[in-house]
DNA sequence: AACTATTTATAAGA
DNA sequence: TTCTTATAAATAGTT
């Protein structure tokens, strides 16, 4: 989207790697939220920079979690 | 997106709301993956329907499983 | 399952 | 770093 096309690599500055990730992270909270009101659907979405943990979302915590225990 | 604007809200019909979560699903995980390459984020995303999990998408699931349970 | 008109996300720029 | 804007990308309704 935007000014140019996306090309599927690390982004090498720093700066705007971190503007990026800064945008697209709020995108991608909101298509989460999205999906689970209009489809019914349980989402887990946890979203860590290079330095930890920074974002999360979830619907019905509890069930999604049980589920991550049966998948290790 | 689309004909039409999108109302966030439970979409009704059945064969709609299944129409909409597997178009949503794929975008969803496309831009997981896209934000975790551009960005050298780790990403877990899980999705479930009501009938049970239908897709996950994970960078480095260890990290992320480890931090998932330091949240419960 | 494809298509396409439109909305939405967002890359650059200010 | 917040706001704007041109454009790419996602997708709602349609076929």
């Amino acid at each position: 989207m935007g000014r140019g096309k996306v090309t599927l690599k690390r982004i090498e500055n720093k700066i705007n790697r971190q503007v990026t990730f800064s945008k697209r992270r709020s995108g991608l909270l909101k298509k989460a939220h999205e999906i689970s009101v209009l489809c019914e659907a349980d989402v887990a979405l946890i979203i860590f920079s290079t330095k930890g943990k920074l974002c999360e979302y979830a619907t019905d915590a509890s069930y999604v979690f049980f589920h991550l225990f049966l998948f290790c």
